[in-house]
DNA sequence: CGAAAATTTGACATGACTCAACTGGAGTGG
DNA sequence: CCACTCCAGTTGAGTCATGTCAAATTTTCG
C-alpha cells in the first residue's frame, strides 16, 4: 500500500485519516498474464491502481479484430469509466498482459472517499486531466499522421513499453496491423543504417 | 450568466456563494465568426464556455491540413487543457464556426475556486469524465470502423450538429477528407433511395 | 521440450487521398 | 437587381498507404 501513498504524494499529498480511508478499501489482487479484470458486457466494478504488472484496454470490431485503447504499467490507473459511472454493461476488456499486481476500488468505495475527502475529487480531477490530454494528442496523431511518424512518437515517448511489450500489442495502439508494423520497422532500421 | 448556474445544476447544484463565486469572475464576450481564442503557439488562458454559438478545435499537420478534434456549442466547454494547465504554446487552434458568446474563466479564477470551493473540483471532475469517455469512443471508432459507419455514427449521435455545420467541418472531424466525405453521402443516398 | 504466439515476407486488394475541373448557391458592390 | 466573386460541394481519374491472406521462421513460456 505504499505505492498507492507515493502516489497521491504526486498531487494533493494525504493525511493521515485519508490514507487510512483509502488504504483500507482498495483491494489487493494478483491477476495472471491474459487474465480479464473486465469482459465485454459485464458493467465495470472497480477503478484499478496497477502495483506491478502490465494491462491494456480494447475494443473487438464486427471482424474480430482487437483495438488497444490504452496500457496501464506500474503506477497507473485502468478502468472503463464509462461502464463504471453509469453502470452500463461495456464493451471494452481490460485484460493482463504480464503478471500482475493490482489494488481495486469498488464504485461504492470511491463514491465514499469523494463525499467524505474533497482532496479525492481534486486528485483524480487532475489525474483524468492528465489522461484526457494524453488521449487527444492520440486522436490528433491517428488523423495527421503516418504510421510511420505514430511508431516513431510510441517509441520516444514510451520507450519503457516499446521494449517490454509485442509488437502486435502495439501494432494495435498505433492503429495498424502487426504486419504493417512489421514493413515499417524493417524500412525504418534500413534507413537507420545507411543514413 | 442563467445558462453557467443552470449548467453546474446538471452536477452538485452550486449554492449562492458559489454561484457568487463563479458568477463574478466569468467574463463575457461575443466572438465573430471565423475569430479565434487561441491559435498555435499562444499559451491558453481560458476555461471557455459556450452560451451561444459554436467553436472548433483542430491541429493543423504539415501539409496545412486541419484536423478538428473537438466540436463546442452551446452549454459546453472548451479549452486547450494541456496548455492551461502546463502553461505551454498550444499546438492547436480554437476557432468560431458561428457568430457565438461565450462566458469565460482564467487560470487564476479557475485556480481560486478550485481552492476555496470543493465542489468545482467535483464539477469539473465529471465534466472531464465526461470528455474522456466520448473521446475514447472516437478513437475507438477511428480504428475500428470505417469512414461510413463513422459518419452515420455522427448523424445519429449529433443530429444538430450535423445539420448545422458545413461537411467540411464534419469530414475533418471524422478524420477523412471533404471530398471523401462527398462520395460517402453520394452512396449513402442511393442507398436509401433502394432499400 | 513442445505448443502456441509473434514476427517476417510477398503477392495482391482496396479504402481513402490528391488534384483538377466543374457546379451552384450566398454575399456583395455597383 | 444584376454581375461578380467566393466558397462549399461534387465528380472522375489516377495514386498511395495500409490491409488481407497465406506461408515460412523464430521466439516465448508453460
Amino acid at each position: 500500500m505504499n505505492n498507492i501513498v507515493a502516489h497521491f504524494d504526486k498531487y494533493l499529498p494525504l493525511n493521515e485519516a485519508e490514507i487510512n480511508a483509502v488504504t483500507s478499501r482498495m483491494v489487493e489482487r494478483k491477476v495472471k498474464r491474459k487474465q480479464y479484470i473486465l469482459q465485454e458486457g459485464d458493467i465495470c466494478k472497480y477503478f484499478t491502481y496497477v502495483v506491478e504488472g502490465c494491462f491494456k484496454m480494447y475494443g473487438v470490431d464486427n471482424s474480430g479484430a482487437e483495438h488497444n485503447l490504452v496500457f496501464a504499467a506500474e503506477d497507473d490507473w485502468i478502468s472503463d469509466i464509462g461502464s463504471l459511472h453509469k453502470e452500463k454493461p461495456s464493451k471494452l476488456f481490460i485484460e493482463a498482459i504480464e503478471p500482475s499486481v493490482v489494488l481495486q476500488l469498488s464504485k461504492g468505495d470511491l463514491w465514499y472517499l469523494y463525499t467524505n475527502f474533497p482532496k479525492f475529487d481534486r486528485n483524480f480531477r487532475v489525474i483524468i486531466e492528465d489522461k484526457y490530454i494524453e488521449l487527444q494528442n492520440r486522436l490528433l496523431q491517428a488523423f495527421s499522421s503516418s504510421a510511420h511518424e505514430r511508431y516513431e512518437n510510441f517509441l520516444e515517448q514510451y520507450p519503457n513499453l516499446a521494449t517490454r511489450l509485442p509488437n502486435t500489442q502495439i501494432a494495435s495502439y498505433l492503429g495498424i496491423t502487426s504486419e504493417f508494423l512489421s514493413k515499417v520497422r524493417n524500412e525504418r532500421t534500413k534507413k537507420h543504417l545507411h543514413p
